[in-house]
DNA sequence: TATGACTGTCAGTACTTACTGACATCATAT
DNA sequence: ATATGATGTCAGTAAGTACTGACAGTCATA
């Protein structure tokens, strides 16, 4: 049970349903289940949120994390391409841990709830955008061969994308050392395949 | 509806269900739907499968295309890297793209069916094993640098991983792109990486 | 003490779902 | 012509669902 004196009523009601959506799904999960897993009862849900589906849309609204990627870059590069590609890496896998739970819902019920797919997939649109401007300067400055930057982006992305899919419900919080491993030994590809 | 004169009462059901539990997963579709698509009645549902959960594991069964990429390999790699490359991502993508619906279905409801995932998503060990040897031998042939082969041939399958997944759901992240767009590049950079 | 915000209990509604039994229909094969 | 097998119709069960209304308890603050 989500522990009762740190957060309020509705925080805790929304954590759950975030928590338990994301493992059974939303038609898997009754309002009853998810009241008792907040520790409140079902009349307090209905009573803050008025329906399931307002209670889903709440929590995402409250919980999903959006920074932007494209500050972070514009401030931290520093135009050596394996450095730089590291920190990408990191970067995207830190915000999508972050939205771990979000994206499980997505995945599972994305159909059902508008405007959550936009959501899930504003950053890898942001990244894409980002990564090829970038991989384009690096190609003005003579420091990347030049070749076709937008489809060395997806690629790099969808690498990160395939590693984080396949850890996704592995159910670990925390980064676990084999995709550290693998962020190491794939941007080392990277940098050997675009290095002029 | 599912055309009646070509296939039996069962494939129709079978189909039918397969068809629904990948759009709306499985507690988000009901046997009345399922039996309604297949042209059949509820009834027959029943009396032919004896359960919900039974009619959605035969469907399983009956439709799950096993993974044959082993024999492929091993007839056809003629230890050119591109080439090799260029076969291996599009039989992954041909196998991947068949259990599609399979694949949608184990995301979605995975944790209720035993056995699915291990079938699906979580990557074949199979391809894995294969690609990490075939660097190896690669490797030793002089064609490839020596390096962690392992994580080589994860990155490459999780890369391709990621533009299937990109691609799983009618609403696509990135529309614009074609897969074999994709496969050519991609193939390119990783034998960039790789070639000594 | 009294007020108001918040929560719980309980009984209940209207609906859906998976699943069943009794009986009828219909085509085909012998 | 009749038996067989697969299917449909219909009525129904037991359980679960989202959601509501009436009423009572708790607790901080005025």
């Amino acid at each position: 049970m989500i522990s009762s004196n740190k957060f309020s009523s509705n925080d805790r009601l929304l954590m759950a349903a975030i928590d338990l959506i994301a493992e059974k799904g939303y038609n898997g999960v009754s309002t009853r289940e998810i009241a008792a897993a907040a520790g409140l009862s079902e009349k307090t849900l209905f009573r803050n949120f008025g329906s399931k589906q307002n209670l889903l849309e709440t929590a995402f609204e409250r919980f999903h994390y959006g920074e932007t990627m494209k500050n972070l870059f514009n401030e931290k590069l520093v135009w050596d391409l394996e450095t730089d590609l590291l920190l990408i890496s990191r970067t995207y896998h830190d915000i999508m841990n972050r939205n771990r739970k979000m994206i499980q819902i997505s995945l599972k019920d994305g159909a059902k709830l508008p405007g959550f797919r936009e959501k899930t997939s504003k950053h890898p649109q942001q990244l894409k955008e980002v990564l090829t401007n970038y991989f384009k300067a690096m190609s003005e400055k003579g420091k990347l061969i030049e070749t076709n930057s937008e489809m060395q982006a997806l690629s790099f992305i969808w690498m990160n994308y395939g590693a984080f899919m396949n850890n996704l419900d592995a159910d670990t919080t925390f980064p676990t050392v084999s995709l550290e491993e693998f962020i190491l030994e794939s941007v080392k590809i990277f940098a050997r395949a675009l290095t002029p």
